[in-house]
DNA sequence: ACTCGCGGGACCGCCCGTTCAT
DNA sequence: ATGAACGGGCGGTCCCGCGAGT
C-alpha cells in the first residue's frame, strides 16, 4: 500500500556494494577492484558479493555507470535548472570543477579513460560512450549559448568544449596534485578568459 | 681499452629490463606492471629480473625515472635549440601534442599521475616532483616569452602554463578516444587562441 | 477426477531434473554433476533444484537408480519375451551390447564402478547391489540354459557369467576409443566362441 | 665422480609430487586430483607444486605417463624375459590380472579411459595412444604365440587380443567389487578356457 | 508443497612478489 | 642470473541452508 517504490533486499544490498565499489575504484582505479577486498569492506562473503553481478568484469562496468550518473547527477541535472545560454554553461562548469573535490582520490571516469583507452572490450566500449556522450552534452550547451547571442556565432561548439574539457582536466589535474582550491581558481580564471575570448566578435580560427 | 664509456653487462641487461617494461607499463600502467610477465618478456627468470631492482616498486621508481627522461628528450631537449619565446614554447607545444603519438597505449607519466596522486608513498612522491619540475619548465619558458616581449608583462607564468598544460591534457584524452590527427588539430586550433588571447593587450584577470 | 494415476507436478520436475542429471552424468560421471550446472541446465534456481533431493548424494542416487532402470528396460525386459535358454541370453546379450551404442557418453553404471569401488559409503552400496543383482540375472539365465540342455551341465554359471560380463566389458571399452561397430563385431565374434565352447561336451574346468 | 647418473633437487621432488598424485589418482581418478590436497599430501605449498607443471592438464598428464610407466614396468617389461609363445603371453596375462592388486584403488589407465573416452583434448589423446599402444603389444604377442605353432594359425591376433583383453577387464571390475582372489580364479579359469578353444584346430570364425 | 532469492564457507586452478642457495 | 619454494591473494565455482513468496 506504500506509495514509494520499495526496493527488494537483493537490490538494496547491491546498490550497498557498488557504493562501495565506487568509493574504493575512485582511489585505485576500476581495474584494482578486488572481489575479495570488496567483499571484506562491505561485511560480506566473496561468493555472496561475486553472485551480485557474475563476474568481475560486470562489477566493473556497474561501478562505471554508477560513477556516471552521480557524475550527472552533481554536474548535469542543476545546470539543467539554470537558464539557457552561458549562465547554464557557467553553472555546468563551476559543478564539473567542484566535482574533483566530491570524489576521494580523483574522477574514477577520468581514470577509466586512462586505463581502457587502449583495451578493447566492453569497459572501453562503455568508456568510449560515456565520454562522447557527455561531450556532446557539452557542445549542446555551447550551441544554446550560441542561439542567445552570448557567444560568438563563429564558434565551433565542438572546438569550444574541447577546451572547456580541456580546463577540466587541467582542474582535475592539479587537485590531485597541488590541492584543489589553487586548481580551481586557476581553472575558473581560465574559464573566464576562454569566454571573454568568445564572447567578442573575432576571429575564431 | 675502448675509450668510450662502456657500460657493464650487468647494467645492459637492466636498461633492456626497463625498455621492456616501459613499453608494458605504457599500456598497462605501472600499477598493472608485473614481474612474471615482465621476466617473460625479456626472456629471463623472474628471480633475474628481480634481482636487478630488489623490489617491485624500485623497479616502477626506474621506470618512471626513464620514462620522465623519453618525455623530456622528446619535447623539451630540443626545444632548447629554438630561439628563447615564443618560438620556443611553440616548439615544445609541437612536441608535447605530438607525444602521446609515440606511445603505445597512452602517456605513462599522465597515467601515472591518476594512479598515485592519492596514495602516497615514494612512487607518488617521485610523480610529484615530475609534474612539479616540468610545471617549472613550462612556466620558464613563458617567462622568458615575456622577457622577449612577445606575451603581455600582466600574464602570470604560472597561470599560462596551467592553460598550456590542460591543452595537452586534452589532446591527449581525445587521442586516445577519437584518434590522434583530430585531437592534436583541436589542440592546435585551442593554442593559437591561447596565444593571441595572451599576445594582445587585455585585461588578464 | 481422472482415472489414470497423475504425478504431482513437483514429481514431474523431479523426474525432469534426473532425466537432465543423467544425461550429464553419463558424460561427465556422477562425480562430475555440478548442481549449479543442473539447475540451469533445467533452467530452474540452483536451490529449486536442489530441494527436490536434500544434497548431492541424493541427487546421485536418484540418478543412479534412474540408469539402472533404463539399463533394465534397455537389455532385461524385452528378453524376458524371449524363450528360456539360449535364445533369451542371445537376446540379453545382443541388447547389453548394444546399449554403450545408446548412452552418449559410456556407460553410467559402469563408469560408477569405477567412481566408487573403493570410496565407501551410499553410492558405493548402492553400485555394488546393482552389480550384484545384475550378476545374478546373468547367472539365472545361464542356469536356464543348462535346464533345457543347451548348455553343458558341467558349467558353472557363475563363471559362464563372468565370462559374458567380461565381454559386455570390452565391447564398451572399445566402443568409446575406437567406435561402436567395431567392438560390437569383436564382442559378437567372441560370443559365439563362448557359447559354442560352452554347448559341446567338454572338460570345463 | 659417481658413475650413476644423479638426477636433480628439482626432478627429485617433482618425482615424488608424481608418485603421491599416482597414488590419489588411482582412487579419486584423474580427474579428481586436487592441487591443493596433493600439496598437502606431499607437504608443500600449493605454489610449490603447482610451479613443477604448469597447469593442473600438465600434473594429469605427467601422472598418465607415469602410471603407463608402472603399469609397462609391472606387466610388459618381466615377459619379454619368457619365451616367446603362449608361456610369454600366460606371464603377462598372470601378471596383467595381478596388476589391479597392486594399485590400491582401482588401475588408473582404465579409469582415466571412462573418464575421457569422450571428452576431446590432450588427455584423451594420450589415453587413446596409451590404449592402441598396449592393444598392439597384447596382439603382437599373440602373433608370436601363432609363430610357434602354439595357436591355430587361423587365429586373429586382433580379436584374440580382444578377448584377452574384455577378461582382463572383467577381473580387474570383478576385483574392485567382489574381491582381487575370485577375481583372479575367475579370470584365469576364462584363460584356459580361451586358450584352449585358440590351440585346437576348429573353425575360428 | 514447491520454488526462489540471497548468502555463506570452503575450495578450486592460477599468479603474485619475494627469498635463498647455487 | 637461475631454479626451487613459499605465503598470500586473485577471480570463480562448489554445495548447502535460511526465509519468504505462491
Amino acid at each position: 500500500m506504500a506509495s514509494t517504490a520499495t526496493i527488494g533486499k537483493g537490490a538494496a544490498t547491491r546498490e550497498a556494494i557498488i557504493d562501495r565499489a565506487y568509493a574504493m575504484a575512485c582511489s585505485s582505479g576500476l581495474e584494482g577492484l578486488s572481489i575479495g577486498t570488496l567483499a571484506q569492506a562491505v561485511g560480506m562473503s566473496k561468493s555472496g558479493v561475486f553472485a551480485h553481478f557474475g563476474s568481475r568484469e560486470d562489477l566493473q562496468l556497474a561501478v562505471l555507470d554508477s560513477a556516471a550518473d552521480r557524475f550527472l547527477a552533481y554536474v548535469f541535472t542543476p545546470a539543467m535548472k539554470a537558464p539557457r545560454g552561458l549562465a547554464r554553461l557557467a553553472t555546468m562548469v563551476d559543478d564539473w570543477f567542484d566535482w574533483s573535490r566530491h570524489t576521494n582520490g580523483g574522477c574514477l571516469l577520468l581514470a577509466a579513460v586512462s586505463e581502457y583507452d587502449d583495451r578493447p572490450g566492453p569497459l572501453r566500449d562503455r568508456v568510449v560512450k560515456q565520454q562522447a556522450d557527455w561531450r556532446k552534452q557539452i557542445a549542446h550547451a555551447v550551441q544554446l549559448a550560441i542561439d542567445t547571442g552570448e557567444v560568438d556565432p563563429a564558434c565551433e561548439p565542438q572546438q569550444m568544449s574541447f577546451e572547456i574539457y580541456s580546463l577540466a582536466l587541467g582542474v582535475h589535474h592539479d587537485a590531485g596534485l597541488s590541492g584543489h582550491p589553487q586548481a580551481l581558481a586557476r581553472g575558473q580564471r581560465a574559464y573566464r578568459r576562454l569566454i571573454d575570448s568568445y564572447r567578442t566578435t573575432r576571429n575564431n580560427t
